[in-house]
DNA sequence: CGAGTATTTGAAGATCATCAACTGTCGTGG
DNA sequence: CCACGACAGTTGATGATCTTCAAATACTCG
């Protein structure tokens, strides 16, 4: 199936761009506010680096110094209790970036859900660049604000919100984050993370998910359900 | 003007700094980076404001274009499910600020503790000002970076730990935030907020709130309690 | 002092967690 | 191509934590 030279495209495998040119996330990144020469410098100095499935591109607690676009692939953000609790604070999808800030101690860890591409921009560079790109800085400022609301919607899901409702608001969320063009509702979301990734980021246990899971897809809020997607029902009540 | 004249300091009630060079919080908050000359002139255009306990500074879904700091007093964050609920996503003491970015539809209503003064930098000087002193925006980057680290703890609390765990780890927080100096183990913490908003930001009950208070005094973790107070015993195991 | 609100306490119940067993899926290799 | 093993996910039975409903008590303010 993931054949590696004998189609040339069209492939499930992961395929990072050639050239910042055909990135598909470039509209949605910081390098939308690069102005052609600058595209340039930043494509002759950055650093493009693929994760393999599982590896981590920053540990909690290790010190980051470049900030990441993620372009292909997936990420999971995660703290750790001292006992070994985990508790997973937010997902990454192509066109999101993590490390805004360079630090010494990394607030949180960032695994690949799958083999994945990102492009590093150092911040000694990323500071340089600002300097000529106004636009770099605000966007940067944008980010951490729509991260922050995301981080609220998400405390008010753990807060508030039953079994059922964490579910079905997990769902409709990934279905929009990566949701195909088009409505959501009849297309079928991919789930490119272990249900117990989902647990932990809902604040439930495997099992329950997993019979909240059975119970959606009953009551028909659920069309189809795999191991890796989902096709979910019109939204409206 | 509240109380103006008659006693120099150490007045209990409200009292906002007549002038910058007064502010007890200039060095925690944005002002910080701003040269003697931005300081004269923002002392000339930059709006005071009290606002009364119970008093929204800004409202879930309304428009807001300035950014608040707060001198004195106290806010609470908090966001509506459509049912009603709600959730407390934080809370606000002096030297934090609130409405980094102008928007169409603030994420969320601050509310008032008590009565509180704030200072408010309408985003369209901000954003001259800025221009001056690079400073402000990155102070405004790592601004957002804190508050989304806070969040993430959050939801850590919220997502894994006991009604137990959440209590005390909510209270040496509030310790941590405004305790006074020193070792914040023997000192009384002020607890400025209702306990309904207590249990509102702990994702629990009213009730619950109050049982695990009475078995953390019982236990001996808290030293002693009252409506507006806690007193926590030394945090070491 | 007294009304109204905030907080505490009690008893019963619901949701979610835990422990355990089972089933499905995927990759490997005979 | 199918069998096998390992792991991911599901289902079942029981129990703990937290919620709910109810009532008592404490505190604040006029």
């Amino acid at each position: 199936m993931s054949a590696s030279a004998s189609s040339p495209v069209a492939c499930q495998a992961p395929q990072r761009p050639a050239s910042c040119d055909l990135c598909a996330v470039r509209e949605r990144s910081i390098c939308a506010d690069l102005g052609p020469r600058e595209l340039v410098e930043v494509e002759k100095t950055m650093a493009r680096r693929s994760v393999a499935k599982g590896r981590a591109l920053m540990q909690e607690g290790e010190p980051n110094d470049s900030l990441y676009v993620l372009v292909q692939g997936g990420f999971r953000l995660l703290k750790h209790l001292e006992d070994g609790r985990r508790q997973i604070t937010g997902f990454i999808f192509p066109g999101d970036f993590v490390g805004v800030r360079p630090t010494g101690a990394s607030a949180y860890t960032a695994e690949a859900l799958e083999d994945s591409f990102v492009c590093c921009f150092p911040h000694r560079f990323l500071e340089a660049i600002a300097e000529r790109c106004p636009g770099v800085k605000d966007r940067l400022i944008a980010r951490g604000q729509t991260e922050y609301h995301k981080a609220q919607d998400h405390i008010v899901l753990l807060g508030k919100k039953t079994a059922e409702e964490r579910v079905e608001t997990f769902l409709r969320m990934v279905a929009k984050s990566i949701g195909h063009g088009g409505d959501s509702a009849v297309t079928e979301t991919p789930l490119p993370m272990p249900r117990q990734d989902i647990a932990d980021y809902l604040g439930l246990r495997l099992e329950t998910l997993s019979r909240t899971l059975a119970s959606l897809k009953k009551q028909g809020t659920i069309r189809a359900l795999s191991r890796r997607s989902v096709v979910l029902a019109a939204s409206c009540e």
